[in-house]
DNA sequence: AATTAGCACTCCATTAGGCAGAGTGCTAGT
DNA sequence: ACTAGCACTCTGCCTAATGGAGTGCTAATT
């Protein structure tokens, strides 16, 4: 496992490196002949051969059947992207778009949005970002509306702009007015603070006696319990382009299609592989069986982190078949995140 | 036009029935022998083949190749839903299904998003139901939060529970404290109206004397005119199950797959054809390229307007191939229609 | 006059065979 | 250690042949 290039010598490696680039860019299976050409050392297509069996005895390249050329396996395509791969500055034009189209917005939601179309089209792939969470979730404003069978309209806004709505259950009908005053208070002795922070004061609140309360206080810290207590833990993203898996013959079997963009509308699995990424910093690569979901057996997912106030709050990536350009779409990724994360607004800092 | 049966006689029209009907339930052209069999008529196969020949002339049937059978046109399917075919009353599995699903909850959106799932699930092909535009909003509070430079997060609350947001930009820096006053003004004077009504009053309170006024009132319904302005029309719908359309090989090439889906993101040219259901009472149909579009040409969409209050408030349908159980679907769509309707909070009566 | 039987014809789908091209594995030679 | 050569294999493509399904037309029947 730690070494990855168990006795393969330069030689091989470079064979591998330009076969892989070559299926990338043609998508055939290249022969010996032609990566005797290709390749920069000369040797003759005998040579190759022999070098090929090895590749394929240690499980790098495949044939498709006796007397077509070697295709990269995963394990092929995972040792070119770790080890092999040179990868591409990012093209100028697709720079400044990027700059141009990332560069703050008053809207988070938008912007995320915009990243998202941006992966998908520059890259023509599908592509994916995930609304950022954010654990410094700073509390703005807070207020109930009565609604009928003690049921209450929960409204609060959080860090800049973002205005969350929920239904809660009340233990007893209170009245418009009753309910304003309920909001004014909270606002007044929660406001600023964090939605963590204002979780656990409303613990303490409650636990603490609570004789220095009068009823009204004592009810309205009940509904702020109500009201965030689920972690309103919406894991959703945003994913543009999907429509152009349906150009690549490798996910060509019509099944096959279904089951991927069903597993888009389904979200969990998705959610779930990406959820591995929030851990790990900078980019990070799936490639077919790799990702442990049968569905994506074709596919690679390049993803990376993106972060505000050096706090990772989400991820974006790309998805696409196996056989893509990863030394561009790496560098693509990793830019974007950068761009993304630092076009979000910093949450945390609201000034007095 | 008016006159759908140019000359044919009831024997032509009880062919081209069943021709219809075994085309649905098998897919394959159907040739005169099959249908010889297959109707109660006792006609040998020399007569029907010249039966069809008419039909052919009449541009009801088409034959792909000279050998093949016959299978309907465009034309062929609307005779047959418009004056042949024999609607099956629903399963009744499915209809306490669907009466058990769609029974009230409290939260619209949730339903709506339940309907388009049964529709989806029930044919086995895409569902969507329009979000439900309601000329009757009733205003049920406004709420100003300052934010940076001038600009202002209004939050709204319409009808029961449906909470919306928008920054608006002022001339003037308000403070939080003047924001509140303003709020509390105009839900004192503007609660409980339609929408509509307050543009008015808005509009009306502007130009007339302003004299009578503060500044801070005037400020105040400055802001609500801002707030109200543009319509908020999120023309929109809810599709599930799109994915069941790649089922159907007469969606097949794979280009012609991908248009279709992109038009479902692209949304404007479903929402345009949605939104002539919207005028009709009823079920209605159109098949193949009746919608006007190219890319629908080998789809058909059934759809049904639905209403609360006896009002038309939105749309909602299935979409599938030309090739689809008419006789099913129709009335399925009819009933869920008149469900979804009847499901729905009724807005307008908000009892003080 | 309407219906039907019969026949020639057309077209599709499948099968089989043949052939060229590409690529391999192996062996023997450099 | 590399390479040239050769036999072999598999694909893709073309062609031809065949059977089946269905038609259109004509002539016969009712």
């Amino acid at each position: 496992m730690a070494n990855n290039t168990p006795d393969l010598n330069d030689r091989s490696l470079q064979l591998l490196k330009t076969l892989v680039e070559r299926y990338i860019s043609d998508g055939q299976p290249v022969g010996s002949r032609l990566l005797s050409k290709d390749s920069t050392l000369n040797l003759s297509p005998a040579t190759i051969r022999n070098v090929m069996a090895d590749l394929e005895d240690l499980g790098l390249v495949h044939s498709p059947h006796t007397s077509a050329g070697r295709i990269p396996t995963s394990s092929g395509y995972r040792l070119f992207v770790d080890s092999l791969l040179t990868v591409k500055p990012l093209d100028n034009k697709e720079l400044s778009r990027l700059h141009q189209n990332l560069s703050t917005k008053d809207n988070d939601n938008q912007m995320i949005g915009v990243a998202s179309r941006l992966l998908a089209e520059i890259t023509q792939m599908a592509g994916i970002v995930t609304i950022p969470k954010r654990e410094l979730t700073c509390l703005r404003h807070i207020e109930f509306l009565p609604l009928s069978h003690q049921r209450v309209l929960v409204i609060f806004v959080t860090n800049e702009q973002e205005v969350h709505n929920k239904v809660i259950y009340c233990e007893k009908n209170l009245s418009a007015s009753e309910l304003q005053q309920a909001g004014a208070y909270l606002n007044s002795i929660y406001c600023g603070q964090s939605l963590d922070a204002v979780r656990c004061a409303v613990l303490k609140d409650l636990q603490e006696d609570q004789v220095r309360m009068n009823q009204a206080m004592l009810d309205a810290i009940k509904m702020a319990q109500l009201a965030f207590e689920s972690n309103d833990n919406k894991d959703d993203y945003v994913l543009t382009g999907e429509t152009n898996l349906m150009g690549f013959s490798e996910l060509s079997s019509r099944n096959h299609l279904k089951q991927i963009f069903d597993a888009f509308t389904q979200k969990q699995d998705i959610i779930h592989l990406l959820d591995q990424s929030m851990k790990a910093d900078g980019v990070q690569i799936f490639i077919g069986e790799e990702s442990g979901y049968q569905v994506f057996e074709q596919c690679s997912l390049v993803t990376s982190s993106y972060s505000v106030n050096n706090e990772v709050v989400g991820v974006l990536g790309v998805i696409g078949p196996t056989r893509m350009a990863y030394e561009k779409i790496i560098p693509f990724v990793d830019v974007t995140a950068k761009l993304l994360g630092a076009a979000l607004n910093p949450k945390t800092t609201t000034p007095s």
